[in-house]
DNA sequence: CTGAAAGCGCTTACAG
DNA sequence: CTGAAAGCGCTTACAG
């Protein structure tokens, strides 16, 4: 900039300004800057910038996993609307563990970004709560908890609960959950923390209903959907309606059923939840519990731009709306026949 | 670092060096600073650091677009290789855009990144050749140019080939691609231009085996696969052997055919590009083209750090190896014979 | 093994 | 509208 500036026959301070537009720089003396700027390639410092100006016009995004349907999809959305607020992002995948979500904080306090949006499985509460203080954050509503802290949050429990209402009212008399955390052992994994509510949800309405509830559990990926399913088909009492506490689940569910022979929607019906791009395009296609994303990416954009510019603010707490949307694994055919 | 110094009584060199270990330090010193350091809640100013060192410890991964089933994998592979290897990443959109590709380059120049991955599929072979000369870069190959830089590049007329051929040994004589861009105007989508040397690979074994092979485009996600499937259906000869030039074409290819009871692989053999998670899970799974992931990622890490410490090294160019993965959609059933 | 000085490249705050 | 001085928080290079 110091060489710009002796090019231009300018200071440093004007060139600064011409470039950022802070302060008023006389028409001719702009144009003259730009020109020099452009003729010697001069490109600003960011680490000069960062430094003195105790910003870095970027946001931390943390996620457990980048590889997953949902969050692929999440991290897209927010990575574009933080744009459009003329902030930068990074994505970081925490790997639902204690140690990355710590980085992620860690690297916020570093003064690398901004803010951070965390989908946070790993900290406690109390944990949450202190590194906040340190740094804008905006929790992203995996865990029902953090009453101090800005957050989105998917009301997990009712929605739930109207996807299990759905395979109810489809006239499932067996009922049962795949993905609920509820081991022998009683230990619940720090990756399936946010099913609970899910759990309590279908859970509620099956009793209600008067009806069974099988549970199953074997992971959150396709795979422990493949396994889930051949645990349900073993069960004395073959399940005709599941709830899956994800879509990845359901993709898995719908292939070990597949493995099996058993028919989806005329055998078992299926739903899933968080209604990813590939529900639609399944055969059958997924019914599955659908987060307004709209609102979710841009509460989090509003929370955290909010808690940047007024770290005393209070905390607020925002709920996603959902609907349930219905599609093949959960309609019965009209023509359908007795099995045989 | 100046508060922590005089409350440990040293100096700040003494300090960074007990932090960092550049220098030796006593142990006993070590142990005080670390203390205070600990009592004091020290963080070290990365803004400040890279400023000083010139480097970031940081690079950046562009790609056309997170919330896709191959680049969400991709990135999530490049990102923990990264990581093994002491760099932070940060995940840029580039939209497959010229001015999204143009951005990572300048947040590279910016200082912000030691180093840049991008998967370009928007700038000329000329533009990245000149950028490249001033930020330490690995161009992923989607386009087969770029001589000049260093480039992990998929064989993507062979392995597009290779597929190609499996559809001709299952008994196809009327071959389909879906996603080559050839419009009738003859214009191609940037976002497809990786996909040209997979259509000449199909088109290559599709002339040698003498077979028919229509052509349909209709953009590059699921949505338009169905899309492609309905066109299919409406040849006057419909083909009996789809080659899709992604899975995500290919799982849109697979329900459009569904929506009109066409079955796979009874009526219509299909195979994608890519090996996505996802395609072991459908129903039928999908057979499909699989990169050497651990070849692709491990390069890209290997290169770029080798090129951040000698800017001036020689450019390398690196192909990763494949494999046709054969699953149940292009399987016949046993008791079926090729169509005479 | 430890330290004092200088400077990385900007922008803030003061001055005119 | 423009500029000179100072300083953001580190690490490099020199010295002992």
């Amino acid at each position: 900039m110091r060489d710009v500036a002796a090019e231009a026959g300018v200071s440093p301070m004007t060139v600064s300004n011409a470039l950022n537009g802070k302060r008023p720089v006389s028409e001719q003396t702009r144009r003259l800057v730009m020109e020099t700027v452009e003729r010697m390639g001069y490109q600003v410092n960011v680490a000069a910038r960062s430094l003195r100006q105790r910003r870095t016009g970027v946001v931390g995004i943390a996620v457990p996993i980048l590889d997953s349907h949902y969050y692929a999809r999440l991290s897209h959305r927010l990575v574009r609307a933080f744009a459009r607020a003329g902030l930068a992002s990074v994505v970081e995948e925490t790997r639902a563990s204690r140690e990355g979500e710590l980085a992620a904080f860690r690297d916020s306090r570093l003064n690398a970004y901004d803010g951070l949006v965390i989908a946070s499985l790993g900290l406690s509460e109390r944990e949450i709560d202190a590194l906040s203080r340190e740094v804008p954050v905006v929790v992203l509503g995996e865990q029902e908890l953090h009453r101090t802290v800005d957050r989105v949050g998917m009301p997990n429990a009712e929605s739930a609960a109207a996807a299990t209402r759905l395979l109810v009212e489809r006239g499932c008399r067996r009922l049962a959950i795949v993905g609920a955390p509820q081991g022998p052992d009683g230990a619940t994994l720090p990756e399936a923390a946010a099913f609970l509510p899910r759990a309590d949800g279908f859970h509620d309405v099956a009793a209600a209903a008067g009806l069974s509830a099988a549970s199953v559990h074997e992971g959150v990926t396709q795979e422990a959907g493949v396994r889930c399913a051949r645990r349900l088909l073993e069960l004395p009492e073959r399940p005709d309606g599941v709830f899956c506490v994800t879509d990845t689940l359901a993709f898995g569910v719908l292939r070990g059923l597949a493995d099996h022979a058993v028919r989806v929607p005329e055998d078992v019906l299926v739903v899933g939840f968080d209604d990813v791009e590939d529900a639609r395009y399944l055969v059958p296609s997924l019914s599955s519990v659908a987060p307004d994303l709209d609102v979710l990416v841009g509460e989090a954009v509003r929370l955290l731009t909010r808690r940047i510019a007024d770290p005393a603010a209070p905390a607020q707490e925002v709920t996603v709306p959902f609907t349930v949307v219905e599609r093949e694994s959960t309609r019965r055919p009209h023509d359908r026949r007795p099995p045989p």
